[in-house]
DNA sequence: GTAGTTTTCGAAAACGTTTTCGATACTTTA
DNA sequence: TAAAGTATCGAAAACGTTTTCGAAAACTAC
């Protein structure tokens, strides 16, 4: 019960393992009797090459690593799908690891993936990622490497990404629209460049609409959950009982914002419009049903694989590869959280 | 910037490969000076292994592949979670596939991983599947292998899985409990062995009930969607009007029936119960919170790996194995959907 | 029949590691 | 001092594939 080799073929045969290779990779010098020969024999035997030796006499492994802060996220396994689906589309497999928001997770992935040596890796940055060595170690050793969603500005490598800052404007303007006058923002993490261009769109929003920015209206997330939803929400009905509206950095804080309303029988979108970010599967069952910004996860996870593959091309050939940067449309949705009385 | 290998160390240090190999490897029969010397430059170059040697020399890659349905899955994407922190507890690294409920797809998943070498085979059964060849030839191959939640009950291997039929009998026998006289259930599709345990579980928590069995009373999803909930949910009030409990497959459609009656203003717990099954994250901030069956999907992965574990170990020390099957616990979480009135 | 061309094949090196086994050199013991 | 034991090292094979390059065979044309 072992493995079919090459060799076990040849010798059956009676011809050279040089042969038999050539054979199965459709080289012209061999002829069409031991072709055939040879391709009747390797299938009757279920004949697979041992990848382990293709991948050290090739150098390459058809796998590609991916970094990212949790699996059991809506966004981010969406993301996943899409980088899946299109390296399979490719021949391509990827492996899957989790920083869990840490950083020095994060780097000790990033090694194990190096040590792996898989063709390429895709990232998104944990939110304690303030220092890029660990990324930059990764170009100098010049390993193909893509960035989504969650990037570094300093790290010089292909991106996919949204408008947060724009993404982020047009929501607080979408709440501006529906009459909104004070409106209170629930920012993500200090770290994330996302976090911070969401909240550069909030305060640009307000300006561009003669609101004056009151850095009291802004309350920081740490973790990013449910709970820290309701808390702010609690918080915020406490310190300014006038806010009318609110801008979430994500929907699964924006639904803990909308629980802890339902829970003290305040009126959403009546007495404070709600608007979230990302449009998570949830957010058009709860009720009311969550206004949101869709963002293209699932396409971000395609074209992540895409840049990847074309720098890993690139390698492969030896030519020189030019990082470029994808930017995706978003949009807002309305649903019922900001409906206008 | 070539990779390091052994070979430059043992030249640089005048000593031969073997030597620098048995150093990193603290073999017994090299002196410590020699050692140190190895150790220190080894260190000074940043030198790691190439793995793609070393697997072909141990024949392993200290990589497990991964199959299931969908990764954009509450309970998948808690599997897989707990499967990869296990894994790479362990030093595994994990391959993630997605047969999207599709026999063909899963079929072209395990050919691909057995052709990739993978020292052994996590898997959820698609909907689809009721041919199980591909499955026999794993075995027949004698790669490590367990299967979770989804299983096939004719192949002998190891298993995850919760007693389905007993927690559905528990979710139906609180419906009952609970004062519901006559009890829809809306079932996942005719293969899956879960599908089929659940819905034998309802019906036998109703015959050790007194309450006559009505076929009429079941309805079959075939994706086991949001969409499918609302539309069940309103099949069963144009054809039951007097149904006062729905046990639904999994929480994702109940959440679907909740939203059809909220839409037309039936009111949940008061007319009609209802329990779901699988503890997603989005029941517990729906309106009104969904009662369910706690199932333990974190550490349904960790325990597929450990059993996993066992097989490969066991298959590098050429002893036999045993295949195991782990049977984990589940819990009736009350919420408001199932409340007395 | 010879020179040249084309077709078909295989030897061998290479990828980088692990491990067996034998060979030194050095130390201990009687 | 010789024999036995121990510590240290390295040659070489092996894992299975890919690819270069040269050789042999077959065929072409004159």
């Amino acid at each position: 019960m072992k493995d079919i080799t090459l060799k076990q073929i040849a010798e059956t045969l009676g011809i050279s393992i040089t042969t038999v290779s050539k054979a199965l990779k459709n080289y012209p010098d061999v002829s069409a009797k031991t072709r055939k020969a040879v391709l009747d024999l390797a299938n009757s035997l279920q004949y697979t090459p041992n990848s382990f030796a293709v991948n050290l006499r090739t150098k390459e492994s058809r796998t590609i690593g991916l970094i990212i802060p949790e699996v059991v996220h809506h966004f981010f396994s969406n993301v996943i799908n899409g980088i899946i689906a299109e390296a399979e589309k490719n021949g391509y497999l990827v492996i899957i690891l989790q920083s869990n928001e840490s950083l020095e997770l994060e780097k000790k992935q990033v090694e194990l993936l190096m040590s792996k040596r898989v063709d390429g890796i895709i990232m998104s940055l944990s939110n304690e990622s303030n220092d890029d060595d660990h990324i930059k170690e990764l170009i100098r050793r010049e390993i193909p490497f893509v960035m989504f969603d969650k990037i570094s500005k300093l790290v010089n490598c292909s991106k996919v990404i949204i408008n947060d800052q724009k993404a982020a404007y047009n929501a607080v303007a979408h709440l501006i629209n529906k009459g909104c006058k004070k409106i209170a923002h629930i920012r993500g993490p200090v770290n994330p460049q996302n976090a911070i261009d969401r909240f550069l769109g909030y305060k640009k929003a307000l300006e561009k609409h003669d609101i004056v920015y009151n850095s009291k209206l802004v309350y920081t997330c740490d973790n990013v959950t449910f709970e820290e939803g309701k808390l702010f929400a609690e918080q915020i009905i406490k310190e300014h009982p006038d806010v009318d509206g609110v801008f979430v950095i994500t929907d699964l804080v924006a639904v803990g914002v909308l629980d802890y309303f339902n829970e003290i029988g305040i009126k959403v979108p009546q007495q404070i419009k709600v608007i979230g970010f990302s449009n998570w599967f949830m957010s058009q069952v709860i009720t009311p049903k969550l206004s949101t910004v869709d963002q293209p996860s699932y396409e971000m996870g395609v074209q992540s694989f895409c840049l990847l593959l074309e720098e890993m091309n690139c390698k492969k050939e030896s030519l020189s590869f030019q990082p470029k940067t994808i930017e995706l449309e978003t949009k807002i949705l309305e649903r019922e959280s900001t409906l206008e009385k």
